[in-house]
DNA sequence: TTATACGGTAGCGAGTCGATACTATATAGA
DNA sequence: TCTATATAGTATCGACTCGCTACCGTATAA
């Protein structure tokens, strides 16, 4: 019990150790790597600063920060929103998508990961979802799960998506982005 | 598979924000609790600076400046080391103690994990060591395991434990807090 | 004895991050 | 319709991180 904490800590501790070392060889800070992240798994109602500030659990004023050394490397690109003025929506920009993609090559995590059998992987993809999604119950946060696992995802009768928030249909890609307003199915306590 | 890196991303970065959270009602850095927390449980051999920055991956430097607060705020005293006179012994004082404790009771991971079921508590458990374990041997890191999961640690003829490394006797306590100097058994490609 | 390695500190610069104050746009209520 | 109030984002401040380079003492090996 306690001692899984520890085992979280340290898991957190090394997640972090190694962002900062990929961030740096990048000339970036960790915390602009787990931004481009971010963008480049969510979904288009999702790609906010105040989203990416509930999503890291920071505040406005540092996630403006953060957006603006982006926007100046060229990482990501700045757009206003249509239909509601003060919104700016966030793209990752090539550049970024490729930094993002040598950054997880290089990860001694994920080359953890895929050295597990796949019994582990299993076990290990199970607890850890279990995990998150009692942690972030108890938080009273927000879940930002995946589409397809959201209480408002819906199968058409035609076999195509639907977001029930939102009435707008949505294709096989969108279902499998990360959503600020996922809700978990009610879970019992 | 990729998709337990990003499980494993959000853990971090769930952790990392509540460390934010926590840290900052005590006034003061993530990285400080961090530093206590690796100070409650190392032994005696490993609490340095040195250690510090190898357990937390960063630098002697910045080491050295969280020291220096965590000093100020009388939460961790300094004491150089009487066989060789650069190092510097670190130890936890009462505040420091205080502190770590009313962090630890308010972490929702730590709830998370309480409310777990046993035997996913024993999945997590395993599946997390054997992850980070991998992990460390690819970064070419220390372990910073347990003493008593250590390859130097003996057990003797009279019951009693030895330290394989410096040869010193070593109390049950003793066998359960990390050690720079740790290494796991050979394991198997 | 001298060179080199090691543990730690000092200071710099870019950036985080909480806090406060601010602008502009949306929306709800009278 | 006009007016509160809420919301999205920016600007600025101050304490601190963190990599970096330069530095000082102490150990240890040649």
């Amino acid at each position: 019990m306690d001692e899984i904490l520890q085992l979280i800590q340290r898991l957190a501790v090394v997640a972090q150790a190694e962002n900062r070392r990929l961030a740096g060889s990048a000339g970036l800070q960790p915390v602009h790597i787990d931004v481009l992240r971010y963008l480049a798994r969510c979904n288009r109602y999702s790609n906010t600063p105040a989203a990416i500030g509930q999503f890291l659990g920071s505040t406005k004023g540092t996630v403006s920060q953060s957006v603006k050394v982006l926007e100046r490397e060229r990482l990501i690109s700045k757009l206003s929103d249509a239909k509601d003025g003060r919104v700016i929506r966030l793209r990752l920009l090539k550049k970024g998508r490729d930094l993002l993609k040598r950054v997880d090559e290089e990860s001694t995590i994920q080359a953890a990961v895929e050295n597990a059998r796949a019994d582990e992987q299993l076990a290990l993809a199970n607890s850890l979802t279990a995990l998150l999604r009692r942690a972030q119950r108890l938080n009273e946060s927000k879940t930002f799960g995946v589409c397809n696992t959201c209480r408002f995802f819906t199968r058409l009768a035609d076999g195509g998506f639907q977001c029930g928030l939102t009435k707008e249909p949505l294709t096989v890609g969108d279902s499998m982005q990360i959503c600020v307003e996922h809700e978990n199915e009610a879970l019992k306590a």
